[in-house]
DNA sequence: ATGTGACTGGGAGTCCGTT
DNA sequence: AAACGGACTCCCAGTCACA
């Protein structure tokens, strides 16, 4: 998954060819403007949330269907943790302060 | 799933929490604003698709995973075609139509 | 460590076309 | 039916000081 944009411009095409709808008629049912879908299925476009749910709805399926596959399986590869200077302790402190903080309790520090 | 954007913002949370990060040092590894983060996860900000992707590399999760759950997997509910003005038949020609586009191939019409 | 209001530039999204 | 372009509006990405 080089691009996410395009990848998923491919894959609402896919979806679109399959259910046999143009992309006049997508745009219609999802309430967006033509040029703009063709430009999302073109990967063009850097859609987000609010109009990937109504692209999602438009094309009768749910959000997780429309990222699913191998498309989008791929785990990004990641730089190791020891180039962003952050240690394998710091994450232990911080994973303790933030459960801490949002659920008001406190880990026994003995 | 009401709101796409508190489902993702919730899931962002969970996984950072998980992996026992604070706010600053996912926004940090995702190249993101401190403050946008926060947003994100409460569900306040309307993220787009080259976002996610860098939300999800610094998770070090797929964008698939991201999505998957009871949270995105509800298939929304969708208006009758006959509402959209939209028959079946309809849908059959544009089929044929949009395979033809695609394909340069033309269907048997006999 | 996180929440929040306010701000600005740029891009999301629309509407008009032509090919 | 779809790609593409220009011009436009408006919202949001990205940032700041402060709570």
């Amino acid at each position: 998954m080089t691009d996410l944009r395009s990848a998923f411009g491919k894959r609402v095409r896919e979806l679109r060819v399959i259910n046999g709808m143009t992309q006049e008629t997508l745009a219609y049912r999802a309430g967006l403007d033509r040029t703009y879908l063709s430009g999302v299925e073109r990967g063009e476009r850097n859609v987000s949330l609010l109009n990937i749910e109504k692209i999602a709805t438009a094309l009768q399926v749910s959000v997780e269907y429309i990222f699913s596959g191998e498309r989008f399986s791929v785990t990004p590869s990641y730089q190791s943790v020891d180039l962003l200077h952050h240690t394998i302790n710091d994450s232990i402190d911080e994973g303790r302060n933030a459960l801490t903080f949002y659920e008001g309790s406190s880990f026994d520090q003995n």
